[in-house]
DNA sequence: CCGCTCATGTAACAGGTTACATGATTTA
DNA sequence: TAAATCATGTAACCTGTTACATGAGCGG
């Protein structure tokens, strides 16, 4: 039930609709969090519903109407309460990093094309991590942001979401040497 | 469906039994993958059933009879198609990430209290991949096994591993001094 | 006029977690 | 003698994914 904490989380600084939550959650962002449109539409419903967060119509001229939402003060108090509570480790679920797995049986070309896919996609979210924290931090220096700043959570989060990239991508990218090396002292042989 | 492919990956250098097999993706290991017991030995007899994996029963003495399971040629054929298809990116989803995202809302003592346990796990892991690392490459450098061994794949996901542990314990130690810092500014003030 | 963005859902299904169950042997 | 290890499962439940559905306005 973390879903439910993360929603909580993102709306604490912020209104925010369903469909605004979805970018948040979704594949481009989703720097502490990832989770479908139709996750966080049910877990709107529910945490509503359960008094944890009110919404209130916003009725536009040329977009249908809209539903903001912001955490109530039982809803702060569910998130202390998480936060306090024990936190299971995370682990690591990648399709890559079974296919690496077994790279000593399977078709090399085939690895390195999933490979080189993956370190593009890992750079993409560097490259928007990067003006995300840009852009949180204004024309301070991190050291001075971290220090001075409001609202410091966001950017560490995206702090890590970044480095997590970072370390897809010299991975991808390391890996691929090794079996290019592999492949080309087999070829000579 | 990726269980399937991990378990699959796991059986290829090795013989393993459903409780072996457990080991490997259980807390402590889990390099590529996790999964809980009861997963691995429902998607046995699944993989069983499907032809992909084979067992055959070893009576022990003092211990309970085992079977070992092993990867067929349709097995083989199916990862290589798996491998072949293109990967779905992975996303974080780490309930700590939650409680950082919510910093500045939530008691700051909490907050560390959870992140020094996970530097500690994070260590712990550390250590652990790498005694791995060392056993599996012997005593050659990690530069002389990435070209000539072979069996390397194990070695390369043990690597995302490890980085990926390190990136964790450097990012707890990190956020944990920035809210010391902030809460000695406050307390000054 | 075609596809994208805004805006919100339902329903079916696949995947993962937790609780429960059994029973012998070895180690502290 | 209590706890851990070996060895294997079933059942109920919770979580996450995929497919489907609707409809208006805006930009190329």
């Amino acid at each position: 039930m973390a879903l439910r904490h993360a929603v909580l989380a993102a709306l604490l600084d912020e209104e925010l609709s369903g469909y605004q939550l979805t970018k948040a959650f979704d594949v481009g962002v989703a720097n502490f969090w990832h989770a479908q449109p139709q996750q966080l539409y049910a877990e709107l419903t529910r945490l509503e519903k359960d008094g944890l967060v009110e919404g209130r119509a916003v009725v536009q001229e040329t977009r249908p109407t809209k539903r903001l939402f912001h955490v109530t003060h039982a809803g702060l108090a569910e998130l202390e309460e998480f936060t306090a509570a024990s936190t299971k480790p995370s682990f690591i679920r990648d399709d890559l990093l079974v296919k690496v797995q077994a790279a000593d049986h399977v078709d090399t070309e085939a690895l390195i094309a999933q490979l080189t896919e993956r370190a593009a996609f890992a750079q993409a979210k560097i490259d928007l991590f990067g003006k995300l924290l840009r852009t949180m931090r204004g024309d301070r220096t991190e050291e001075e942001f971290l220090r001075h700043g409001h609202r410091i959570g966001p950017y560490l989060t995206c702090l890590r979401g970044l480095t997590f990239e970072q370390g897809n991508r010299d991975w991808c990218e390391h890996t691929i040497t090794v079996l290019r090396e592999r492949q080309q002292a087999h070829a000579r042989h």
